[in-house]
RNA sequence: GCGGACGUGGCGGAAUGGUAGACGCAAGGGACUUAAAAUCCCUUGGAGGAAACUCCGUCCGGGUUCGAGUCCCGGCGUCCGCACCA
């Protein structure tokens, strides 16, 4: 069908450009994403991490925030109430670094950068409900926190402690465990040292238990997130045990060594025992024997980085004190100090079995101690059985382990605990079961400027004073410098000193600011009532919002803020703030934007702006655009400024518009995979932005009917079975998060529509143009939530005058995917050799009659009668000649 | 070392145990045009054949099944997480 007549009335080309601009404002003036508390419907909370100010958006986010975009446009259609809003993780280093690089306050830079932001966001088409815009840095959040901060102080859920702390050499701050990486600050990637230093403490560890079990009960996160919490928790069951010891051998009054073990069935294949260089036991020790102080001494020195740590060679020391064995009085064991034994995990010290542990293995064979196997692997021979490099560390039958001998692992742990709770010495029994988790507290201050102030006073007569509520929040100064490295409010000459609210003593501010992981763990429970000035939540309402139906991020936050963030959300509903344990339902991790590499001659990297690809057949070159001297195509990788392989969201919504960046990052991969962005997949996008454009001016100019026809005729029908089958396949799709294949359909339908269009007679039936305008309407709704500007500029073509961001999802009509007769193809010998065509219902045995006459198969059968037919019905038919 | 994921055309990827390669990109051919761009049409896993069609094909080797890309066992490879945690 032509529509020349009145194409004349459009232009060639749908420029993004001036559209998009236009139906943003159109959006906003109308305030149709702004999201009411008391909205009757069912509540939808979709939320993608918020992003760092760093002063522009990049691909990543892009691709985060389409996603959830495409979620939030969708159930909104669906009639769902939908949270939807964004904000700033706004406290951090980058801003103190670019104060002392450029001599720019950090709130400055700060409030900029989200400025900048914000305009780049508003440009993607987001449908977000800005009025609930939060920033962390702003006295109105983090006053909120620092009220928690002391009402988890006052539920013993804060602690301070002296420890050994990660420390940043080049941030100048601690870090917490989570943010060590490869032994690697996970900003500033300096190695970290160990020191030890007064810190304020999360107590997370309390919920060890508690954030492992629940695990099981995320079922709407991916497998892999909870298998590293799991893995981070780091549950291990086992058996305390004190160890008598020689009273002649020991340095003071010490007459015992407890130990943690997870195998106590090998028992007696110890060998010698192992402390901590910190341990107290060593450190007593350590000053009657100068040769131990200097070894411990050496220790320390060689373990300030945890890569140090992670390459060290095992070494030990033997203090000359002996453990008596507990089944065993005229056993004894050398007690060693060893470089490899942690002191915060279990007591600190071991007992070593060197053939069933390969660290105690490769300690007994650097120093002559010798090894007993106690377990022997099924199938070996105990006479012959040796271990001399690999320690054995797999199931079998108990040896040379006296009353143990023949058990299997776990029985003999069950004897060996119980036998020694039963015994006692001092009141108290020799053993007793324990659970110990690797994770610890979480240490949360940090010797910075840009970060939630710890709302505290030091004082010398009444130690350590909680700042009384009434007078947060304890605001940051802003008249501070940065011309030393380190904090500035520690050097602040006014803000630190203060009265102390007990007893009116000249007292000291604490100076430590807070983790800004702290500032992330509890957001998304602020913007439920960011407008409540008087507390961090409105509990009904954030009852009400919470859980999170669908948090999007990347995966690099697994372990580190989603933990914290299950961790806060149980500390508040401990202090009355919500009530509810986990705070994300459904999790989706998002894969990162790659894109190919370009080297130049003199082995600089090319930005891909800077490239002009020309493919030559099946080879593609890549030379400079201004100086067309060739590049070297490299692999492709995540995009960095080191590799400069980065992509600028803004070039792309310029030359291509936001729809096309946003289609485009939906399409080609599937959401959980790395993207691989390319120019010649955008202009892919771009030019099918454009046909949607044609397409739908075409089915706008065709005349229909207002009232439904009656009947709809065979070519009509074909239309409207493509429009709602892609609409079935898309909503399911939408559902799942299978963003690439809701394009894949929405591909399927306009191709459909296209072809129809283009055979069709000039003058359509009106049945035909009734079903032509229908399909247009359901295409414009399902690429709606993916390209929603687009979908406007198309709505108002068809003649709609509402807003297609207001319009319902469209309603399925499920009969028109019900095929009265259906096509089966029909394998023989299960290779496909024929198709039989049949009613929808037919019965098994009509199938395979009607198969029986196809002459492929008769041919196969050569007049004899098949040994099996399978028929699974409306799917195949396998023939067994 | 421990734990996990993945392996399908030239490329990204589709495929509740049921027609392998949907959809897109790239490539080749053609139409329109003075020409280009844009657009439209055709071809595109491999081998053979004029064609109808036939054979082969989802990392490798076995197995279960009427039927395996999918499930099981054993390899190989790639990627990711954790890592002196007793």
């Amino acid at each position: 069908m032509t529509a020349e007549s009145s194409k004349s009335a459009r232009p060639e080309r749908y420029n993004p450009r001036e559209a998009e601009p236009r139906w943003q404002q159109a959006w906003d003036a109308r305030g149709i994403f702004a999201t009411q508390n008391d909205d009757p419907r069912p509540k939808y909370y979709v939320l993608e991490m918020f992003p760092y100010p760093s002063g522009r958006i990049h691909m990543g986010h892009v691709r985060n925030y389409t996603m959830g975009d495409v979620v939030a446009r969708y159930k909104r259609a669906a009639g769902h109430a939908v949270l939807h809003p964004m904000g700033w993780d706004a406290f951090g280093m980058p801003a103190e670094n670019a104060a002392m690089a450029q001599k720019v306050h950090p709130k400055e830079w700060t409030y900029s950068n989200i400025a900048a932001m914000k305009k780049q966001l508003q440009s993607m088409g987001l449908s977000l409900d800005w009025a609930r815009e939060v920033a962390t840095c702003d006295p109105a959040y983090y006053r909120h926190q620092q009220k928690m901060f002391l009402d988890f102080l006052g539920a013993g859920l804060v602690a301070r402690e002296y420890r050994k702390v990660n420390w940043d050499p080049v941030d100048q701050t601690v870090l917490a465990n989570e943010q060590v990486i490869d032994g690697r600050g996970w900003r500033s990637g300096a190695l970290v040292e160990q020191r030890d230093l007064h810190q304020w403490v999360f107590k997370i560890s309390d919920y060890a238990e508690e954030l492992l079990e629940a695990l099981d009960t995320l079922d709407r996160w991916p497998e892999k997130v909870r298998l590293m919490q799991k893995n981070w928790i780091g549950r291990s069951e086992g058996l305390l045990i004190r160890f008598a010891l020689d009273p002649k051998t020991t340095p003071g009054s010490e007459n015992e060594l407890e130990i943690f073990t997870t195998r106590p069935d090998t028992l007696f294949g110890a060998k010698f025992m192992a402390l901590s260089p910190d341990h107290p036991l060593a450190t007593a020790a350590a000053k009657k024997n100068p040769e131990l102080a200097a070894f411990i001494e050496r220790c320390h020195h060689m373990g300030t980085s945890q890569e140090a740590i992670d390459t060290a060679e095992k070494m030990g020391f033997d203090t000359g004190i002996k453990a008596v064995h507990p089944f065993d009085s005229s056993w004894t064991l050398p007690v060693h100090v060893a470089n490899f034994i942690l002191m915060d995990y279990g007591t600190g010290a071991i007992f070593g079995c060197p053939a069933h542990d390969q660290r105690d293995l490769d300690f007994v064979n650097k120093y002559g101690l010798g090894n007993t196997p106690v377990v022997l692997p099924p199938g070996q021979d105990p006479a012959s059985f040796v271990i001399t490099d690999t320690a054995y560390d797999g199931e079998g039958t108990m040896i040379n382990s006296r009353f143990l001998d023949g058990m299997k692992i776990e029985g003999a742990k069950e004897d060996v605990a119980r036998r020694l709770e039963k015994e006692s010495r001092g009141n108290r029994p020799v053993a007793q079961r324990q659970v110990n988790y690797r994770l610890r507290d979480w240490g949360i201050s940090r010797q910075r400027y840009w970060g939630c102030p710890i709302p505290v006073i030091h004082c010398e007569k009444c130690g350590v004073v909680p700042v009384p509520a009434a007078e947060l929040p304890v605001t940051l100064p802003d008249d501070i410098n940065f011309d030393k490295p380190g904090n500035p409010l520690d050097r602040h000459p006014t803000w630190k000193h203060v009265k102390c609210p007990k007893c009116g003593g000249e007292a000291r501010r604490e100076t430590d600011t807070m983790d800004t992981f702290v500032d992330s763990s509890w957001y998304f429970i602020r913007f439920t009532d960011p407008w409540n000035a008087e507390a961090p939540t409105t509990p009904k309402i954030a009852n009400a919002w919470m859980p999170v139906d669908q948090y999007i991020g990347g995966i690099e936050h697994a372990i580190l803020h989603l933990l914290y963030s299950r961790f806060f959300t149980r500390a508040m509903k401990k202090t009355g703030h919500i009530d509810l344990d986990e705070p994300f339902a459904g999790l989706f991790t998002q894969g990162m934007v790659v894109h190919e590499t370009y080297r130049k001659k003199n082995g600089e990297w090319a930005m891909p702006a800077e490239v002009t690809i020309v493919s030559e057949g099946d080879n593609r070159k890549a030379t400079l655009t201004a100086t067309g001297e060739p590049v070297e195509i490299g692999p492709i990788e995540k995009m960095s400024k080191s590799r400069r392989n980065t992509v600028d969201p803004d070039d792309i919504m310029d030359s291509y518009g936001a729809d096309v960046a946003r289609w485009f990052m939906l399409s080609d991969s599937p959401p959980d995979r790395d993207v691989i962005w390319s120019e010649e997949g955008v202009q892919g996008a771009s030019r099918f932005v454009q046909r949607l454009w044609r397409l739908l001016g075409e089915i706008a100019d065709v005349q229909a009917p207002v009232a439904r026809p009656a009947q709809f005729f065979d070519q009509a029908t074909a239309v409207r079975k493509a429009a709602h089958r892609a609409l079935a396949n898309v909503t399911d799709d939408i559902n799942k998060l299978r963003f690439n294949r809701c394009v894949a359909h929405i591909y399927g339908c306009a191709n459909t529509l296209s072809d129809v269009i283009g055979a069709a007679e000039t003058s359509p039936s009106p049945d035909f143009a009734w079903a032509l305008r229908e399909a247009g309407d359901i295409l414009v709704r399902l690429f709606n939530p993916m390209m929603p500007h687009l979908a406007e500029e198309c709505w108002a073509a068809l003649g709609h005058k509402t807003l297609v961001a207001g319009e319902a999802w469209p309603q399925l009509e499920s009969d028109l995917l019900v095929e009265t007769t259906i096509t089966l193809p029909v394998q023989i010998n299960g290779r496909k050799r024929a198709e039989v065509t049949v009613a929808r219902d037919a019965g098994k045995d009509a199938v395979e009659a009607a198969v029986l006459t196809l002459d492929e198969v008769k041919k196969a059968l050569d007049g004899k009668s098949p040994k099996k037919v399978i028929v699974v019905p409306q799917r195949i038919v396998n023939v067994v000649a």
